[in-house]
DNA sequence: CGGATACATTGATGATTGTCAATACAACGC
DNA sequence: GCGTTGTATTGACAATCATCAATGTATCCG
């Protein structure tokens, strides 16, 4: 048989376009996605919010999440490295905020 | 010692709130954004909204997807399970269109 | 029917993830 | 310094995931 790639046998799509997506930006997106990917970071993501703009303390966001001491410290963990949280330690606290910046940034990637 | 719990030994947080989340919802939503959480996905997802109203072909998104047929369809079972995509059989090809209520959904619960 | 094409499913494998117990670290009060 | 308290890290384990090769299913064409 010939090498000739076909004949384009039957029109099948419309042209779905390059889609306007880099590499690089998918990838980082999808780590946002995935730290928002579990019903406790995203409990403990609402509990920091809605603690308003000082932040929340690790002390009240263990007990509602329901999840063990080390297991919210390593969602918080997640959350900080996805960039949706920051934290500050004050005394012998921490306190966590929401990185509204990088919210919006997930927001505006869905439209 | 004694069985009290203790004396409120210094004033630790503001009440963080009672986080306006039902669990039910933070797993639903959860769901949602783990089908975001791949680059892949992500991709495909940006060349099927590219694609306009009438969807795109699988035949195209396998190629610049990068990945397999056999993955490339996994990633849309994914999609389709989140409820960010539907597909429609057209003779042999199948056609996939976004769900774009869905993913207004979860754009509303990042704020 | 028979071959070809488009897509889905199965099975296997290496990687990542969520969880907790145990432990470490750090800051405070005495 | 010493014990206590708040938080982070480590280690282990079961579960889930992304990927591809192989195979299955369905539709079209001749």
């Amino acid at each position: 048989m010939g090498s000739i790639k076909a004949k384009i046998p039957v029109v099948c799509c419309a042209p779905v376009g390059s889609a306007s997506f880099d590499e690089r930006d998918a990838a980082e997106l999808a780590k946002g996605f995935a730290a928002l990917a579990d019903p406790v970071r995203l409990h403990l993501l609402s509990l920091i919010t809605s603690a308003g703009a000082d932040g929340a303390c690790v002390c009240d966001l263990v007990e509602p999440s329901g999840r063990s001491q080390p297991t919210v410290s390593h969602h918080l963990k997640v959350l900080r490295e996805a960039g949706l949280v920051a934290s500050e330690k004050r005394g012998t606290w921490a306190w966590y905020r929401v990185e509204q910046q990088r919210v919006d940034e997930l927001k505006l990637a869905l439209g």
